[in-house]
DNA sequence: GTCCTGTTTGTAATCGATTACATTGAAGAA
DNA sequence: TTCTTCAATGTAATCGATTACAAACAGGAC
């Protein structure tokens, strides 16, 4: 094992301080050229590498972000940590990632993190916090170094990257409609959930200005899964008054949805038209490929970072618009048919 | 802001050494049980918590590892990580997760962050190193610090956890063969591999024990993406000497296949039968359902944890199998079918 | 030459926890 | 009582980088 060479080495073999070594790496214009060329030649030669934890403590930074995920399982999540990645990419900083459901405890989690140095900042995925816990938070002062990206909790203090979840509905719903489906089904996502809040909502909102009447019985709980889909699909399969077509809370739900439509006979679109939330990649190589609302996941990553990192490094936390929404779009392929 | 409590603090309050509060927390059985009493409750008081990059400097270790994953997108991964998650639950070390596809020079980031202190491990599930990067970790000495899961390097001094790859193309194509398969084409991962070698070689030697043909024109280049799987359907399409069956180097894969050939006209598996490899778990309600041949990813991340944590905290490293093959199963679905 | 100014570099304190070594004190042996 | 031994606790050096402050030095004004 080689003995790690520290910044004492550098100094004595360019025969100069410690100093003007660190100097040289932090603030090389405040050398004069000629010191600089014999440190940074001294660097390379030594294969000097600064040890991050004493830079750390000293700094009393981390250097490190953690992403909080609600299952890192649903590939939903793999492109908004890309568009992480890509935020972080330029800096020093590391990305920490933790899955929020087999975290107990996380708020405590979190505050500890913070507390001992080993993360300067949270992305979280996960809008689900109950009061007390944001009440946690906002006593150990960390409001403004936690960004929420797809969710989010109703505390004005957050910032947070969200999809226009409403529109979304409300393009799936309008484009049913158009296809001349009224009896239009709905697996949500699950209770006290932002994201099924906001597209309920916005279903809701538009099924009223469309004049939709609506059966009780097809507004079906779900959970984003596969298996909730499935389910969902066994339901309407027993329902004596079905409906035409059914809108997911997401692409995989729409997956599990149609495999037991046609486990039961019920070809889709062909009986039956299906939208997803979310255009995963699987989504146009599903058979049939599947209508869906597409979500810019890496850029709702992509812009979380980027406002975690200017939070972190200008103290003004005077931001313009702590609420961000991004746009959704509307994907037509074959699960949606003419009725 | 609260300022950061330090063990000063806590000395203090308890009226102690401070020798006396770092025993109290990591050598608890070296204090009275009256002393630890004082101390535990001075610790709860003042809600101290200890500063990682402190510790860590003086320790002169990282409490953390790094997980080197090609491809964050692919599903596949994500039961890898939650196995590795759970091997590394109880410990206090973090994961950093990486995706070596978007790494340049990745062995030279890896020799940094283990040179600047910032990981004490690695867990790799790319196999994709060349000679001259394996030399590098070789020099800096780092080669019993890195475990590969899933992929693996053909250099014995590494720790490797891996599924029986042979053994599943054995399985699948003995299958496809059981159902009178003859003509039996084969969707291979990327060139250079190791996971594409090996089920092309175990594809080889069951093929040569039964005595099938082969047709050169049946081993298409794949890359385990659902794009290349499309691609292959494609080209399958246009080949006068059909296939029967498709044996596919992973599920999305599989997937791609399985939808172009539909968009020909070709039915699965009615048609043509096709076999992916993984079981993920979309495999289950892709219509068809996919047969397949099942890893057990969680165990191998799981393992692979384990085995880290091992090699990390014993130094002797004369562990007795540094290779270890998971064996793997094939899951019988609705993508397959007698001739 | 002397003084002043400003730039470049060096010295040493500091971040917070750990731990080798020193000290204290109590129990047991004589 | 006095000495030995050992367990419990304290003192202070240490991990490696950063940076406030000090020092050195060059150049310009007089």
């Amino acid at each position: 094992m080689k003995k790690a060479i520290k910044i004492q080495d550098v100094a004595r073999a360019a025969s100069v301080s410690t100093a003007t070594v660190s100097r040289a790496l932090s603030n090389p214009e405040k050398l004069t050229e000629s010191t600089l060329k014999i440190v940074s030649d001294a660097i390379i030669e030594t294969g000097y590498r600064v040890n991050r934890n004493a830079q750390n403590l000293r700094r009393q930074k981390a250097n490190a972000i953690l992403v909080l995920a609600p299952n890192l399982g649903n590939p939903f999540f793999s492109q908004i940590l890309a568009g992480i990645y890509e935020g972080f990419a330029k800096t020093e900083c590391s990305v920490l990632i933790a899955d929020s459901l087999q975290l107990e405890n996380k708020e405590a989690r979190i505050l500890n993190a913070f507390a001992d140095g080993s993360i300067d900042g949270v992305i979280s995925l996960d809008g689900d916090f109950s009061a007390e816990q944001l009440e946690k938070f906002t006593k150990y002062n960390v409001n403004d170094k936690i960004v929420f990206a797809c969710e989010w909790v109703f505390d004005a203090t957050y910032t947070s990257i969200r999809s226009d979840n409403e529109k979304g509905a409300i393009l799936a719903l309008r484009h049913l409609y158009d296809l001349g489906h009224r009896k239009i089904a709905h697996v949500t996502g699950p209770e006290h959930n932002v994201l099924t809040k906001s597209r309920r909502d916005g279903l809701n909102s538009e099924r009223e200005r469309l004049g939709i009447k609506i059966n009780p019985e097809w507004i079906i709980r779900g959970d984003f899964s596969i298996e909730s889909g499935f389910e969902a699909g066994l339901k309407i399969l027993k329902m004596l008054d079905r409906p035409t077509a059914v809108f997911c809370a997401s692409d995989e739900t729409a997956f599990g949805l149609i495999s037991a439509l046609n486990s039961g006979g019920i070809n889709v679109p062909g009986d039956m038209s299906v939208v997803g939330f979310d255009d995963i990649s699987l989504s146009e190589t599903f058979i049939p490929s599947l209508t869906t609302i597409r979500q810019d996941r890496r850029f709702l990553g992509l812009q979380a970072a980027k406002r975690l990192c200017s939070t972190m490094n200008n103290n003004d936390n005077q931001q313009t618009n702590r609420i961000e929404v991004v746009d959704v779009e509307l994907i037509v392929r074959a699960s949606t048919k003419m009725i």
